[in-house]
DNA sequence: GACTTGCAAATTGTATACAGGTGGTATCTA
DNA sequence: TAGATACCACCTGTATACAATTTGCAAGTC
């Protein structure tokens, strides 16, 4: 019907539009975002545009240019570690707060019923794997403990960093991205899920922290694998297209 | 001359117009901040106002209106301890950081001058500390300490929390909050200081990790002391004008 | 008297007009 | 041929006009 879900359309339309235009590799690191070429392509007003790159360049993902204007921000080896990094303290301490202060059985029974979901995706062979439900599940995981500590603050902080593709726990996780070397290492990853909610109950809360921080190493380790491994694969790990030097 | 330092001022006088609203306590929590009502007050278009107004909902210091527009957002009670406990850990982690990967020996030094600097301004009896200094070499300590590990990502965003005035490390240093109780918590607070120099130094980084949350909690305390001890204090520090319930 | 309904004022979201400034190019000169 | 200068096109920052909602009030009805 004619009810065209307008509400609110054409700033979120704004919004996506450039996070596609820059996520998708369309725009590449360094190159100047001109509002109007932006706004002919959206087929919006110069205006939403001007809004979601301003609020893109608060998230980190574009930079100011001087002169006025943005350009898509290029992230260095070492800005994607310490985003990694960051993510990891950030649920180790979801994790720990959770774990010192309690986690309402509810929630605890909806996250373990994640664990068990994630437990059914793997195989004897990791070809065997159903990788997309793995990746579906880890990502509702990730979420269940960022909420898990009952903290507004620690939840969106998480959110935000997460949105960085490249620290997003499913950085690696992506079809394009397939690698038996990253399968592999989802199987470690699975037991250090366990472990992370084992210690929240047990209300362990040093050891949740340091297993939750130790997990998100293991974006890491892919991260390093592709750099000093098989930098063919950069351009294969769509969050990965913001790697430059 | 005419030149009349116009350059992005707009932009910047709608940013800080805003925000000072909102630090004075002239638009209380909860309250709607009407975009022409703003303009008209600052002298200037509705366009750099609402830039701001989305800016600042991005900081966390305003909320959306679900039928459009913003107000200023509360905070709980919890909210405010969350913050703390989150700058906390991420000073914990740039003094890690600083500890793990080693600091320049320059930055070592300005960062220990800062040191003697707070030193001195201690004395036998509380009342004759400087405090005015005090406050300021404490806040470069504090812009110090979040860079001290090189990683623009940890800087970024501890500064980022941090502009939320109750979280900032300057929070209950105020000369409207110039209280004995507090001041007697900055003698503590230095030999923190000292000792997270020192862990970073001897390249301890957990022990400069724990030492940097523990020091982010002589805020909790100052801050369940005015709610629990004397709440009249409140109103008198500005940051906690944004706490309700 | 309380509730509903309709209207009017106000407010946001969006588009566009306008001015100042930046960068690039082409031409002219040495 | 290389460098400098002047001009032109484009782009951003700001203001304002316009349309669609929303909110609050008032009047009417049950």
């Amino acid at each position: 019907m004619e009810t065209e879900k307008r509400q609110q359309t054409q700033s979120l339309k704004a919004l996506m539009g450039v996070r596609d235009l820059v996520f998708s590799g369309r725009a590449r690191p360094g190159e100047r975002l001109s509002e109007i070429a932006i706004a002919e392509k959206l087929g919006i007003s110069r205006t939403p545009i001007r809004a979601a790159l301003a609020r893109l360049e608060q998230e980190g993902l574009l930079e100011l240019i001087p002169s006025g204007g943005y350009a898509v921000r290029q992230f260095s080896r070492d800005e994607v570690i310490d985003s990694i990094e960051l993510r990891g303290v950030l649920e180790g301490t979801a994790a720990r707060l959770a774990a010192e202060r309690g986690v309402p059985p509810a929630r605890l029974r909806a996250i373990k019923d994640l664990l068990r979901g994630l437990d059914e995706t793997m195989a004897e062979r990791v070809e065997d794997m159903a990788f997309d439900r793995y990746v579906e599940l880890n990502a509702q995981f990730h979420e269940a403990l960022a909420g898990l500590a009952g903290s507004g603050i620690i939840r969106r902080e998480i959110e935000r960093v997460t949105r960085l593709p490249f620290a997003s726990p499913s950085a690696f996780l992506d079809k394009q991205a397939d690698v038996p070397e990253f399968r592999r290492s989802l199987i470690g990853g699975q037991a250090q899920h366990r472990a992370i909610v084992n210690a929240i109950e047990l209300r362990e809360g040093a050891r949740a922290e340091a297993l939750a921080r130790e997990h998100a190493r293991l974006a890491r380790q892919n991260l390093e694998y592709v750099i000093e491994q098989d930098r063919g694969l950069i351009s294969r790990v769509p969050a990965l297209a913001l790697i430059g030097e």
